[in-house]
RNA sequence: CUACAAACCCGAACUAUCGUGCUACUGAAAAGUAGUAAGGAAAGUCUGGACAACAUAGAGCAAUUUACCAGUGAAUAGCUGGUUAUGCAAAAGCAUAAAGACAGUGCCACAGAAAAUAACUACCUCAAACUAUUGAGGAAAAGGUGAAAACGUAAGGUAAGAGCUUACGAUAUUUUGCAGUAAUGUAAGAUAUGGGUAAACCUUAAAUGUUGCAAUGCCACGUAUAGAAACGCUUGAGGGCUGCUCGUCCAAGUUUCAGGGUAGGCAGCAAUAGAUUGUGAUAGUAAUAUUACAACAAGAUAAAUGAUAGUUUAGAAACAGAAUCCGGCUUAUGAGGUUUGUAGUAAU
RNA sequence: CGGGUGGUGGCGCAGUCCGGUAGCGUACUUGUAUGGGGUGCAAGGGGUCGCUGGUUCGAAUCCAGUCCACCCGA
């Protein structure tokens, strides 16, 4: 039975070329406090349907461990919730690369960020189509 | 017991579920199983090396750094022990400093006569003048200023005075004896006493080749074998990773502009190997060294350690995240514990 | 990873090399001029010189440590 609450290497946005494509033509929309970023791309551009990057502000957060802490909470509530997502873009026959920026100036909780994270999911799928 | 001081320790553990990097195994694949996974500072980048590239790395100047003694170490501006001075503390103890101001140059506001080959007031001698002073010289005791004023006190001495002389004392240098490996201490003697500042320039001694893993070696992919300008082709442009000069070596292309392409991977790089890690023994006051046994223990590249629940404990809350690797320094750090010392109080 | 620059009244900057008085513009306050406002003129207030130590008789300035902001190379 494969795994479904995954989080691994496939999945992760990598491609220096691919995120400066990302931010140059890309759309965005603002979840307080994520800033989405993400970009269509035509199929079997890379092996899993979805690739998501995670990022914070050196400016807002000066110690690299709360940096840490803060993309490890996202990547969390993201893995817990990315169903719907994967299923959504499996249907419409494209891949998407998602590129989600922390832009908060506080250490967030876990417990926001699991509340937040299914609009930001339901938003992208209505902004997809 | 209280207060203080010093040297250290620790930096949560376990179970379950979901999930991550790496390695091994299984599998056609999807995936699965097992093992393993941040620090005492991983930080600051202040330093010393390893390693790599460059003329087997040259000479001079410049620049930078260090500066009591001994030991230690791969090495250092580190560490350990010791010496002297100053400051703080009731003490234990802590902090800072220690080549040179008789090599030279500079600076020392205000005040003061004067801030460095001293002379304003006052003192003394001589001459003029005649009671008001003026000139020449002597001398550096008294005065006030200042952060700092030309060794201190007393006596002798003198025209007046003065280390000018003597006694006692202070400081510095030095000789000899004793103690110590030495810095130095101590006793006796001799000589000297004209400020401070070297975290001002500087002098002396010693040290430093430069650049750094984005080094370096290799594979793959791709563009325009295309365009313009300048200099040059042995009468030598330019280069050889050093601020300048010299010397020396290479040398037929080099530099700039506009435009185009790529921005992936392997090694280096993470362990059968080491200035490695842990425990013990021996030598040493210690830093450290020698040796025995055991271990092999993060290795990513938009960058892996997280989340939830429960149990233990008085409590789980500090500072904080490896990026080529080690040594040291500096800075940040919760709660608690251990040992030693000093002072006080009480009891025996 | 490596290298560099800056921090001084509310704001923008001198002064730091070569140590003794902290200054300029603008803003602010008061007065004056005007019927009133602006411009002008005159006067005034306001600064732990990022922080902590040290050197010195004396530190914004010299030295060491530390915090913050910004820039450059690849």
């Amino acid at each position: 039975m494969p795994k479904i609450f995954t989080y691994n290497k496939q999945e992760k946005l990598k491609s220096r070329k691919l995120l400066e494509e990302l931010f140059a033509q890309g759309n965005s929309f603002v979840v307080h406090p994520i800033k989405v970023n993400f970009l269509l791309v035509e199929n079997n551009t890379f092996k899993t349907s979805v690739q998501i990057g995670v990022g914070v502000s050196k400016r807002n957060f000066k110690k690299a461990t709360d940096r840490n802490r803060i993309k490890r909470l996202i990547r969390e509530s993201y893995r817990l919730h990315k169903l719907p997502l994967h299923q959504h873009i499996k249907s419409t026959n494209k891949q998407i690369a998602v590129f989600l920026l922390y832009i908060d100036k506080e250490l967030p909780q876990l417990s926001t960020l699991q509340i937040k994270m299914p609009f930001i999911i339901e938003k992208l799928i209505k902004q997809i189509n």
